[in-house]
DNA sequence: CAAAAAAATGCGCTCAAGCGCATATGCGCA
DNA sequence: TGCGCATATGCGCTTGAGCGCATTTTTTTG
């Protein structure tokens, strides 16, 4: 019961996030701000496709939403994205992001 | 640089949670309580392979441990799993589990 | 219209995740 | 010691994720 609801949503962004690449491109975009591929691309050292296909990935588990701006696509983070899926991701960005602590000890 | 540090645990903790029988199971397991693989095959309707495979991931991410209890082997949520970790599993949780909104409206 | 920049996509490859099946291991009990 | 329950593990298979490469699409600018 209930295969396509929430259940199928959580395991979409769990997926999403579990690539290095992935979850580093989430960092970027959850600043709120939109941001384009190829700066993407620079500062994650990816390539032009994977990045590509890697945004695509993130975008259809609704983490991010895409505009056309010119020759660009702005990705930024989906301000539609529940409550409950927005909080993973805050946890999985604040546990990687938010202490440099036993680096830098 | 960093590359056994944090980020690996991160990634370690997404991955072991992107799939539905081990997500089953830490919900489960996340009561705090100890539970045997007999009871985890039964409640998530897996096979005895699959589950005991599936808790060995869960194990080697850190996120339970197991003690033998006689014949049986009992997990149980890490008590001392990183809380920067611990509240990603948390929001994965909560996020499942915290409302049948959806299914029940 | 031609050319160039940015991004997406078709194609084929590789590799590892997940599985079932069978077997091994650990443990209690008769 | 031998049997049975609970769990782990070796093995081989299948499937899908992720990748690079080349090409296409979209848009701007000359």
């Amino acid at each position: 019961m209930r295969k396509g609801g929430i259940d199928m949503d959580v395991n979409l962004v769990l997926a999403a996030l579990a690539e290095p690449t992935r979850l580093g491109a989430i960092r970027i975009v959850w600043d709120g701000g939109e941001h384009c591929v190829c700066e993407l691309m620079e500062r994650l050292q990816a390539t032009q496709s994977r990045m590509s296909r890697h945004m695509g990935v993130l975008k259809a588990a609704g983490l991010v939403t895409d505009r056309r701006d010119a020759q660009w696509v702005r990705y930024r983070r989906n301000p539609d994205l529940p409550e409950e899926l927005a909080a993973i991701v805050d946890a999985a960005v604040a546990a990687v992001d938010g202490r440099p602590r036993k680096a830098a000890a």
